[in-house]
DNA sequence: GAGTTAATCCTAACTATGTTAGATAAACCA
DNA sequence: TGGTTTATCTAACATAGTTAGGATTAACTC
């Protein structure tokens, strides 16, 4: 019989117009807004009626959760390559301005990873994992340079999604709270570290 | 034609029905999301079809915007309630510990209020004038403190929202980062202040 | 190559949405 | 009372997401 072949024409095919899709809708997505994305524009944009869209996607949502799927990739690939040195500091630096940049460089996007606004959607979970990645990468980091604990942890993702929310909310476009980010690592780190005179320690 | 009534039972009826109109949105709002909300559930919950409503509002954003307003000016009410002292570092708590308080109670109305996140919805100028009031507020506090400069004010509320954002994201009804407020608000306080050895008084 | 099968795309239509038009009843004022 | 404004209704429109069912096309089997 016929050896299974190489090449899976249907399924590049199938791959091919997903991923156009998926294109398109980032494209609409960030004229209109991501909870303004239509089914009926997103279809006519690729070529289609919307009814076809369903061949490649279950649902509106589904589009959404392959968006956040996307995103939640391209954030994972990228922050592995965020540099570690041995200057702490540095790496806390280089690390938030990472984040920060990464997310105001499309706040639709940050809209869709970060704040859960879409009213129906919640990202699959094989798909929220994806995401964990990422956080899981930050823990591994701060831990490398000694923090641990879960309280300084959560300090931490707090200031970096503040830095983003207002920056995205109140400047969008600018750098008003971006600026911020080497001064806000640098008050955190000394906030974090003991320093040679003993440090009062906050207990819960 | 000139003489002025006393009431105007049309006014007050109506202001009645407004009032009861928007006890009833918050509370589907509360329950289905903001987005969520239907003009034909909301009428039905009032007693009435949904094209009646619109005795009463221009619109469903006019809705929102009322909403805005109320979420607004509670805000402003509120905070004027929180006590001013002569000691910095415990009015930062306290001012803090109020906001993360307020918006965490009600995660919608934080939604409606900070995140502007419903597709054509933006609150009118006058509207949005209240939110300012509070705004303003706080800066003349922090002035009140020695605290003058737009960046320091900018680091505080990127870390007021984050510990909120947080907050409500990754732990709803819970309080793992209200519980951090104290010790956030130490670190900027120690950031921002010059002298950590003598902290300056500001009362006349 | 012919026939079969599965994938793709279409039109028509269903439900739910915000909203408008126009009619009718109720409340108020002179 | 009569006249006017207000409140409310039903009917309907446009636009959503989605489903049903048929037609076309590509791939596979013999």
């Amino acid at each position: 019989m016929l050896d299974k072949p190489v090449r899976d024409r249907r399924s590049e095919r199938r791959e091919s117009t997903r991923a156009e899709i998926l294109e398109a809708a980032w494209t609409l997505v960030r004229a209109e807004g991501l909870a303004g994305l239509s089914l009926r524009d997103l279809a006519s944009q690729v070529g289609m009626q919307a009814p076809s869209l369903y061949t490649y996607f279950a649902s509106k949502n589904a589009i959404y959760d392959a968006m956040f799927a996307q995103g939640a990739r391209d954030y994972a690939d990228r922050e592995t390559l965020v540099p570690t040195t041995d200057d702490p500091l540095a790496d806390l630096r280089a690390g938030m301005r990472f984040f920060v940049g990464f997310c105001t460089e499309d706040p639709v996007r940050y809209q869709l990873l970060f704040q859960r606004t879409i009213p129906g959607f919640e990202p699959a979970p094989e798909t929220f994992a994806i995401s964990i990645e990422g956080l899981e990468r930050l823990r591994t980091r701060l831990a490398g340079m000694g923090l641990t604990d879960q309280r300084s942890l959560d300090l931490l993702t707090a200031i970096g999604t503040g830095l983003t929310d207002q920056q995205i909310s109140n400047d969008p476009g600018g750098d008003r709270w971006i600026r911020l980010v080497d001064e806000a690592m640098e008050m955190y780190f000394h906030h974090v570290t003991p320093t040679p005179v003993k440090r009062r320690r906050t207990r819960a």
